[in-house]
DNA sequence: CGGCATCCCCCGGGATACTG
DNA sequence: CAGTATCCCGGGGGATGCCG
């Protein structure tokens, strides 16, 4: 059973899987200024390899999250951004690194007195 | 460069490594209405491998999300139970939650009428 | 009952190289 | 510049079996 029924009619499973995505997340945070083209967003999140970045990005806009514009110019510029429903997102992903920066101390804290106990 | 120094040093990533984790959001909302056994999470949370859950929780009560209890009688008995640093995720969890039914059905739209496109 | 150990498979995703 | 294509490896995670 690899994909539990019960899991795919979950609307909350739907989002945790788009949520759940680091790559996903960063990508949404890097945008929340205005559109960035393809290497800016390169840049802003580091670590990022291409295929994901561009894998990230087919997703996101599938998702209808984010918009991509193809300027036909050369050299070629392709910019992103978000939607309306990308933004309202946005909310949400700030108000998780809200929580990291305010819980992320105790979290450590946590961490470290399990690993010293066990 | 498998670990990069700016993903581990971002609160938001360490962060994302425990929320971006589906089970444990569904584990985090399944104790929301208090304490709950082994097998009552694992029936409350359909498709989760035995494996998975007992990992689930190892990493929960390690960052001071759960506690987890275990009673000295026969048959055996654990408790686990949001910690106060758990309640306040799952304020989080409850808003990603309410994001999801207000939004999938924008989100299934955006991904039909994508599919349809190309 | 509530796990831990082991095996094993699959694929997410990084590295690299190439193209319109 | 903005990707696609290919290779390849590590580990996430399911299934099974055994313990206190």
């Amino acid at each position: 059973m690899k994909t539990d029924v019960y899991a795919k009619t979950c609307p909350s499973r739907q989002v945790l899987d788009r949520i759940g995505d680091a790559w996903s997340v960063l990508t949404v945070a890097a945008l929340r200024d205005g559109s960035l083209r393809y290497t800016e967003l390169a840049q802003r999140i580091p670590g990022v390899s291409p295929k994901m970045l561009t894998q990230t990005l087919r997703g996101l806009e599938r998702d209808g999250l984010v918009t991509r514009t193809v300027h036909a110019v050369v050299p070629p510029r392709v910019d992103y951004a978000l939607t309306a429903l990308g933004r309202s997102l946005l909310g949400l992903c700030e108000a998780l690194t809200d929580w990291a920066e305010t819980h992320i101390v105790d979290v450590l804290d946590a961490r470290a007195a399990y690993d010293s106990r066990s």
